[in-house]
Formats: structure tokens, sequence, C-alpha cells
DNA sequence: CAGAATCCGAAAAGATACTG
DNA sequence: CAGTATCTTTTCGGATTCTG
């Protein structure tokens, strides 16, 4: 059992031990909407890095986030999936994506013609 | 007006872009509770440095998310309170305080008698 | 395909000292 | 009180190469 590394005891910190990052919330918006093998994961987030990818989804798994099926095939395949306590995540990520949402509106208001386009919204 | 710095158009990466990282939603929360001064932050976060402080504040300033007040006084006083835009962000930084207090608890349940403790959850 | 291993530069963050 | 300035340390994260 991982200790909690919150040293201040607040229940916001508690939450951002778990799925605090750069990665870890994006990673788990995706896994949202069902599961997903390890390269529909790296397709669906451009920016990452197939290293940081296995890194995050190593400490998700650890923190029992995410559970990870290997099928023994050739060529090999593995599924990411959130497990109950990753579901229970989804009102704090739903709620991160309706305010980016908005917030990209506003925005997008304010810079006229710019056509800031806010995707993967699903 | 700045940039949004999310590649990929995802919502859940603007909202990362604004109050992503390891402090700025743990400063939001407190000040979720009214205008607070710069000492009153740094004590009601023990882990965090005058400078790392700082730095978060101004960033949050820069995006629109906390309005900073300074008092010609002597001794200096500073308040800083959160912007409408700021108060948006309640559902978000309530979210993550409700998840983190119920993850407590499950982890509380299993180290018995290890005295998890959530406090700052008002 | 889904990674593991290694290397390395950049960036974040901490400690400490100083100031209007 | 509310910061700056500076320095050091640590962590993050990218590129590349290799493998079952």
């Amino acid at each position: 059992m991982k200790r909690l590394n919150s040293k201040s005891g607040c229940a916001v910190e508690v939450t951002l031990s778990v799925m605090g990052g750069t990665w870890k919330p994006i990673v788990l918006f995706h896994l949202l909407h069902g599961t997903k093998r390890f390269s529909a994961l790296a397709r669906a987030i451009p920016n990452v890095t197939q290293r940081m990818l296995t890194l995050q989804l190593r400490e998700l798994e650890e923190a029992g986030i995410v559970a990870r099926t290997v099928y023994a095939e050739v060529p090999p395949r593995v599924d990411y999936a959130l497990t109950e306590l990753g579901r229970s995540l989804e009102p704090v990520l739903i709620a991160m994506r309706d305010w980016g949402m908005d917030y990209a509106q506003r925005q997008g208001l304010q810079e006229a013609g710019q056509g800031v386009q806010v995707s993967c919204a699903a």
C-alpha cells in the first residue's frame, strides 16, 4: 500500500498525488470513453512520448486507477481500462473538460477569427 | 492575451494549462473560502516555499484567475482573491476535494489505525 | 506492438540570504 | 510583510536504440 504523499492532509493534495501531473488527467479522460490499447492512447495524445505514456500508465496502475491487460498474442496487445476507483474520478475529469470548453469559448470570442477549436470533448 | 498551450485541442489540456501544476489547485482551493493575504496562504500551505507561492500566484494573476491587491501600508499588505473566472473553477476544485476525501477514507479503512486525517475540507 | 534501457539537456523546485 | 535574487539540486521529459 502506497503512502499518501500529502503533508498537510489537504483533500485536494490527496487527489493531486494520485492524478496530478501533465499527462495523467488526459490519459484518464481518454480512458473514460472505454478500454483502449497502448497505441490508441498514443494516437489520442499526440504530444506524449512512448516513454512518458508508459511511465504514467505504470503509476496509474500502481495507484489502482487503471487495469492493464496483456494478451499473449503476436503482435502483442495490451489494453488499459479504468478500474472502479478510476471511474470514480469521472466527476473530476468531466468538471475539467467542461471548464476547458467554456474557457476556450471565452477566449475564442476575444481572439475573434483565430479559430479556437476544442476537440475530444466527447 | 496568452496563447492556450494545448497542442491537441483537448478541453482537459486547456484546463490544465491554466490550473495545472502542484500548487495552483491548492492555492485556488484555499482562495475559494475568500480573500487571503500572502502570509495566510503561506501558512495554509506549509510545504510551499515563499518563492513557489509567489511564482504560482503571478501565473494565476496573469491568467486572470486571481486578483492581487497591494495596500500602500507599513507593514505592506497584499491580498489575493479569485476573480469571476477564478470562481468558475469551483466545480473542478470541489470535485477534487470530494474525491480526495473519499479516497483517504478508503485508504483509512485499509490502513486500520493509521489515523488518516484529511483536514482543510471546508 | 508495446515496451525497456540508457543518455542527456531543460525545466521545475528547494534552500538561503537579502530588501523596500 | 511580501516579496527578490542567486545558487544548487532534483525531477521531467525528449531522443535514440534495442527486444520478445
